[in-house]
DNA sequence: TTATGTGCAAACTCTTTGCATTACC
DNA sequence: GGTAATGCAAAGAGTTTGCACATAA
């Protein structure tokens, strides 16, 4: 079963905590929003859906918010092509993408084989591997089968 | 053997005449700098360099002409981080990156199995693979040893 | 001659920052 | 009460675009 969201709030909170800082709702209005995320979202994509539950975030905010969790590793940013960065939730797990041309659907996948492989080849170049991000573009199913 | 300038050039030349378009010194120059790269420049250093041999050169000049080769893929962009794009051009042969952290090196591989095994992959979930990038960031054999 | 390419400057987009105010501890 | 967080607006950085002029075919 995957996490609860009242499990990220808590480690929101004890993150905020050991860093001397003060909790906000804000921050975890924005973290929720990206618990409930069915897709990689935009900064611009996460200020309009926490608008709709508080209407006086700003758009520094969201900015500060994610730069923030994103260097304590609560989520993680996948940028591709011309377009800005995209946020998703850190759900523990390590994962790659697969990215579609046509649509712009982000498939998650993960592979052992790929993970290992990896591993191997750092080790070949004597470099220390600290991670990774694979990103596979094509077309995805649905788009060839709609020609 | 590397492939020779005088090859890109040609190569540039009849990309240009096939497209219906109109030889440049500037496109030329551009590719030019990018051939004796050492590493991957952003669109910034590449104005740099060329204005190195021609002081009049716009940066517009060196966004539209970057996204020209581009999309005609003679050379190709990489960006990670917060940085912006950077690029190389596109000697031929597929590769992936290794990203330092710490001195932002980077360094290029080529791994066979990796290649089959992103086909495999992709196959799998019927995603039909273009292209692919696979960055794997770490601290290189150099920095490590710095301590 | 005619369409493309260029340089310049202005416009735009995305992101960051300064500052007064608010909210937490 | 003191410090961090926020919202707003302004500033920045990077990139794109409009336009008049230059240049290749």
């Amino acid at each position: 079963m995957d996490k609860e969201l009242a499990l990220y709030l808590d480690e929101l909170k004890s993150l905020v905590k050991k860093r001397g800082l003060k909790h906000s709702h804000q921050r975890e209005q924005i973290l929720t929003v990206l618990f409930h995320a069915k897709k990689h979202l935009t900064p611009e994509e996460i200020y309009q859906e926490v608008k709709k539950i508080n209407s006086t975030i700003g758009l520094a905010t969201i900015y500060r918010t994610l730069a923030f969790l994103e260097k304590e590793e609560m989520v993680s940013s996948i940028s591709f092509g011309s377009e800005g960065k995209k946020y998703e939730l850190n759900r523990g797990e390590h994962h790659d993408h697969m990215i579609c041309l046509k649509c712009g659907k982000i498939i998650e996948f993960f592979n052992e084989e790929l993970e290992r492989l990896q591993e191997e080849i750092a080790k070949k170049q004597d470099f220390k591997l600290i991670t990774h991000q694979m990103n596979m573009y094509g077309i995805c199913k649905e788009c060839q089968n709609q020609g």
